[in-house]
RNA sequence: GUCCCCGUAGCUCAAUUGGACAGAGCGGCUGACUUCUAAUCAGCAGGUUGUAGAUUCAAGUUCUACCGGGGACACCA
């Protein structure tokens, strides 16, 4: 990558006239015209940014110049007419980098309870989890994609599920639970518990949801893992014994309660409740959601993830500091990262009446079709608190900014297919040093940040870049479009311009693979 | 009351994690289709970044105090 390479050779002028090593932050200036890289190291270090910038040397480069205290650096049009070579040896594997040296990481997401349909909420987490998922997987992670069920039979929300199903209790009805409850009436009846009802049922309503998120959300996950399975494998009692042996809980009024005030938390928790004094069972009181969330990330952890994200909805950010306490005292030596995705919201007042008043994550999907609701989300920063309403989507999804990005791809295939001869693959033939319209060196700019963009990504998780580079990266390709003739009769500068139209599909391609938004031949 | 997130253009959101003149889309207003796709392009208008201080070469970004919105504070999950 180009910034590496940059970074190298101011660490080396640095070396060379102070006789320090010190790490070099590169950065993109703001306004093109200031250059194509720059570096703030002389203002960080008080020195002169003159005298840095006059020993580098390299033929990667046109020229330095020293502004505001920032070395920029612009890049030699050699270098970046090469670079259409590059990209389009290397095609999809393009921007593929190994930042993740093969290390096993788990990205864990969604996790909706199984009591009804995905929610717009959810749409949020499945979205990014999935999309993160695809950058560190192009940076040489082993990602693997896990969906939590939470359907233990002894949960409050599974209980308060199967009183529904047994027409004790009104919590959950809706038409659609209605409808599957007539269908399980048979084997309902022969059930009198309410957590077996409850599990009968989720079963039927995960179902579903399964179905939902690899048919209509294109998303696939590689594990589902069942809570009520970590109950019938005994990891509950398995995790429960391991603390007491290692003396990290203790008794307290009846109830066991794990000690995470002495790995950073500000409190302790309640792991197993107090037994009521009608209870049959002598062992104790139920364990809490706490504990076998422990035993589920003491699971994670023994599968030898060493990078763990979970992908929680707003209302779990009070557990953030319990698992975090609890990885500590567990010992896990790996990378733990709690993302809290903030709360998606209805604009008041908006809401249609006559419907009802949860509008499903497939109500959304329906309305404005997949790539424009996966755009939707990814736009915005997890922190922020989405507001939406349908009509706005709606709205939005006509002039959607991803037709935009669609569009530039379809219009690259379309000049793909007129072109005269087809053999622009042939490299080896074509003459790039024909780039020399501003527009072209520009556009190649823009390819050549692809990796750059994949890689902050990686790091940093911000994944509105994503979509924000592909809407660049359009309007630059259009503007291209605007000033260069692709299918000229000079046959040297046509396939040297077709050469960077398909690289340039090819980066397009790449960047929406990764918002998992299809890359359409023709609009 | 304590903790977490947020407050940026009329609206929805960005801002390279402390950098250069705070940017996109939508909406509003002007222009450009005999053309490789006008789902496009060019341009104009729109801002005291909630308020007041502090830190420094530099603050939308860090710190303090307020104001406002949301969320979390269970022997719920």
């Amino acid at each position: 990558m180009i910034r590496e390479e940059i970074k190298k050779l101011i660490e080396k002028a640095v070396k060379d006239l102070y006789k320090k090593e010190i790490e070099v932050e590169i950065e993109r200036p703001a306004k093109a015209t200031y250059g194509d890289y720059s570096t703030n190291i002389a203002m960080i270090f008080k020195k002169n940014p003159q005298e840095i910038a006059s020993i580098i040397k390299s033929d990667i480069l046109e020229k330095i110049k020293v502004k505001n205290g920032f070395i920029n650096f612009f890049l030699s049009k050699e270098y970046l007419q090469k670079q259409v070579d590059e990209i389009l040896k290397q095609g999809e594997k393009f921007g593929q980098l190994n930042i993740g040296k093969k290390i096993k990481t788990q990205v864990e997401f969604i996790s909706a309870n199984p009591t009804g349909p995905l929610h717009i909420g959810n749409g949020r987490g499945a979205f990014f989890g999935d999309t993160l998922a695809n950058i560190l997987k192009k940076t040489g992670y082993k990602v693997t994609r896990e969906y939590y069920i939470n359907d233990a039979k002894n949960s409050n929300q599974i209980r308060e599920l199967g009183k529904t199903a047994l027409r004790k209790g009104i919590t959950y009805l809706t038409k659609n639970l209605e409808f599957k409850i007539k269908n399980l009436e048979a084997k309902l009846k022969k059930i009198s518990d309410e957590g077996e009802a409850g599990y009968l049922l989720a079963q039927n309503v995960q179902k579903d949801i399964k179905d939902f998120i690899e048919k209509r959300l294109k998303i696939k996950f590689d594990n589902w893992i069942s809570e009520e399975d970590l109950y019938k494998k005994n990891k509950i009692d398995k995790i429960f014994n391991w603390l007491k042996d290692r003396d990290l809980i203790y008794q307290k009024a009846g109830a066991w309660w794990i000690k995470t005030s002495e790995f950073g938390d500000s409190q302790d928790w309640v792991i197993i409740r107090t037994p009521h004094q009608n209870s049959l069972e002598n062992k104790g009181g139920e364990p809490t959601y706490l504990l076998s969330d422990i035993a589920y990330h003491k699971d994670k952890f023994d599968r030898g993830f060493q990078k763990i994200i979970d992908i929680w909805g707003a209302d779990h950010q009070g557990h953030v500091s319990k698992i975090k306490a609890v990885a500590k005292m567990l010992g896990y030596k790996g990378d733990l990262n709690i993302l809290i995705s903030q709360v998606v919201r209805f604009k008041k007042g908006k809401i249609s009446k006559r419907k009802s008043q949860i509008i499903t994550l497939e109500d959304l999907i329906n309305e404005v079709g997949l790539d424009v609701a996966r755009f939707l989300y990814l736009t915005k920063s997890l922190n922020t608190q989405m507001e939406f309403d349908l009509e706005l989507a709606k709205e939005q999804s006509e002039k959607n900014p991803v037709f935009y990005v669609q569009y530039a791809h379809a219009r690259i295939c379309s000049i793909l297919r007129k072109a005269p001869s087809k053999n622009y693959w042939s490299r080896t033939s074509i003459d790039y040093s024909l780039l020399n319209h501003p527009s072209e060196l520009g556009l190649i700019k823009q390819l050549i940040r692809f990796p750059e963009i994949v890689e902050d990504t990686a790091k940093d998780y911000q994944i509105q870049r994503l979509p924000q580079y592909a809407i660049d990266l359009a309007t630059i390709f259009h503007q291209f479009y605007r000033d260069c003739k692709v299918l000229t009769k000079d046959k040297n500068l046509r396939e040297a311009r077709l050469a960077l139209i398909l690289a340039t599909k090819i980066i397009l391609k790449n960047t929406l693979n990764l918002m998992g938004i299809s890359a359409p031949k023709r609009m």
